[in-house]
DNA sequence: CACCCCATTGATATCGTTGTCAAAGAACAT
DNA sequence: ATGTTCTTTGACAACGATATCAATGGGGTG
């Protein structure tokens, strides 16, 4: 049989409502008192069960994250980064996928918050990005913490990342390295990544006075296969671009498959850059050159401030952006 | 405030107790009562408090997951073959990284199985492939259901794949294309498919009148690197292969990269086969030939029957061995 | 010195289930 | 009719924490 609380001030010689006190760190609490219940604690190795705190103070300690992205890399290191935060803090991590174009998602996301008593979410995109959904969450007073917010609101909790700036870099170190004809893959419409990427690209040829050439800017929607058809479909243009820039690594594959499947070789007759650092970036012959953010750090802190709003701690740990890291590789040549 | 037990007895007229016989599906409740109660049920909306029932009945209605590999595409299937077997369940899941190579291994999963009181744990490689592990779980009764076992014990949970076949399946595949210089590319010792999937390759060649070259032969670790290394280490003897087949793609991926460095292209100088068909595969050009196995179906099975075990319907969903599928894409030519 | 205030502490109710055990009634055997 | 067994049901305790509220006592105030 496991220690219970009853046990604890039996041994410290104290009720078991100043037990409670001290294990939920409670004002009022004399030090000596303290010190005391926290021997018996240690000793006896005593942890609260979850259950009966669950029970009686309605709260699950279980944090959800909602996603509804394809890209396994990508929410393995979210998840990852969540349960380090989640380390020693008595809550634990529900994943619940979604379905971003469902027209029942505010609903099943209510509802599955309610149901399982789940007591704050961690949204990630494209999730993030509708407006609407988070209002719903909102009025329904579900705490949460977004990952890669659209707009930054001072109020909400979220982790963001510079991708206008590391897009911006990424440009300026292609244009650096001589090259003028630059095309460009925008990603999935509905992630506000996919705009400040766009945007920081954009900025960086005017800011070179390189004038943008729409026939080398093809939408796509993060995927593979939108990579390669965007790809097929500049190469097939009268005039090829000497690099293109896609929005991520899987595109950017899908691009060099294109391009050798036209007898092309990556970089000698088309420099590649990509954006996220996914295990494939590496894998690729040659590698992608593309921009490393720090995702389970984020997904680390976005559960951190999540936490710390239920604790009262919420001036400790507030909303942060973090930065990006340019990974120069092989498949970026200069002219 | 939600719906309790009460609310449904007051509505049906019975007592709580028969109630919750009703819900937990107990024997000697008449079928007239049980339909009453299922009714208020329905019509009030009630679901019964998950931490009331845990503290009471000291189960916590939580799987962990354990894991120990470092492929994110592989972990994300998993997750969401086991959260689909969840659903309507009642049962959670929470994710539990562990290092196999710790000596605290052991303790630790314990004592983590303890504190949170998870009713089961769903076994991964390589740690299902740890005899001393897998016993000190049952000497602590611990329930768990292990995917890839290295031994299909009868009396335990698994399910399995038939890599030896597959294997087998691939190599022939391989020798029907006209090749007879055929390397390998072995897997992490330590995972008990490395070893299948080597004597699928073994067997083939064999009963194909093909003699074993050593030279061609290479320990692997699944990692792209080793991939790589061993690829280097056989372009660089006298004769090379026409073939190479890798325990999975990460590695193919790696021996494309140091052909295509050595000037070599694939598959006109030499073929390539993978294993696990992973995102990677696909995003190659060439796109790799492999094997493919329901992972998803698997982990959903893993988890249904370490379900059914709690839920006494143990007949019902029995230990599976599922069945791959070859994948023939452009890295495999013929001769 | 009497009074009040505030910090500290504890007795007990409570959360929403399941477990125990006994009672009531039906079914069957003698 | 009586005793026995089995099925069905309910009253109440229990799980292990937190919440409420009252009691206690030391320190400050007039």
């Amino acid at each position: 049989m496991a220690v219970t609380i009853k046990d604890v001030s039996k041994d410290a010689v104290v009720s078991i409502k100043t037990v409670s006190r001290v294990i939920n760190n409670e004002a009022n609490v004399a030090e000596a008192t303290k010190k005391k219940v926290l021997a018996s604690v240690k000793k006896l190795g005593f942890k609260p069960n979850k259950s009966a705190q669950s029970l009686r103070s309605k709260k699950s300690y279980m944090l959800a994250l909602l996603y509804d992205n394809p890209n396994k890399s990508y929410l393995a290191d979210v998840q990852s980064g969540i349960f380090n935060a989640c380390k020693n803090t008595g809550y634990n991590l529900v994943i619940q996928e979604c379905d971003y174009k469902s027209n029942k998602l505010k609903t099943d996301i209510i509802k599955f918050v309610e149901d399982f008593k789940i007591d704050g979410l961690i949204v990630t995109p494209p999730l993030s990005d509708m407006e609407d959904f988070l209002k719903e969450l909102e009025d329904h007073q579900i705490d949460y913490s977004i990952i890669a917010p659209s707009t930054m609101n001072p109020e909400s909790l979220y982790v963001s990342s510079n991708d206008y700036e590391a897009a911006y870099a990424l440009t300026s170190e292609i244009i650096k390295h001589g090259h003028k004809d630059i095309g460009f893959i925008k990603g999935h419409p509905k992630h506000s990544a996919s705009h400040m990427r766009f945007n920081g690209y954009l900025d960086a040829i005017k800011n070179h006075g390189i004038k943008r050439n729409d026939q080398w800017i093809k939408q796509g929607n993060f995927s593979f296969k939108s990579g390669f058809d965007a790809g097929v479909e500049i190469f097939h243009s009268a005039k090829i671009p000497t690099a293109i820039f896609a929005s991520n690594d899987s595109m950017a594959a899908g691009i060099m498959k294109s391009a050798q499947m036209k007898g092309m070789q990556v970089p000698q007759d088309l420099s590649l850059a990509g954006f996220d650092d996914s295990p494939i970036a590496h894998q690729l012959w040659p590698a992608l050159t593309t921009v490393k953010q720090p995702v389970e750090k984020m997904a680390a802190h976005a559960a951190k401030i999540l936490i710390a709003r239920f604790d009262g701690l919420a001036e400790k740990t507030k909303s942060k952006e973090f930065k990006s890291e340019l990974i120069v590789r092989e498949s970026l040549k200069s002219l």
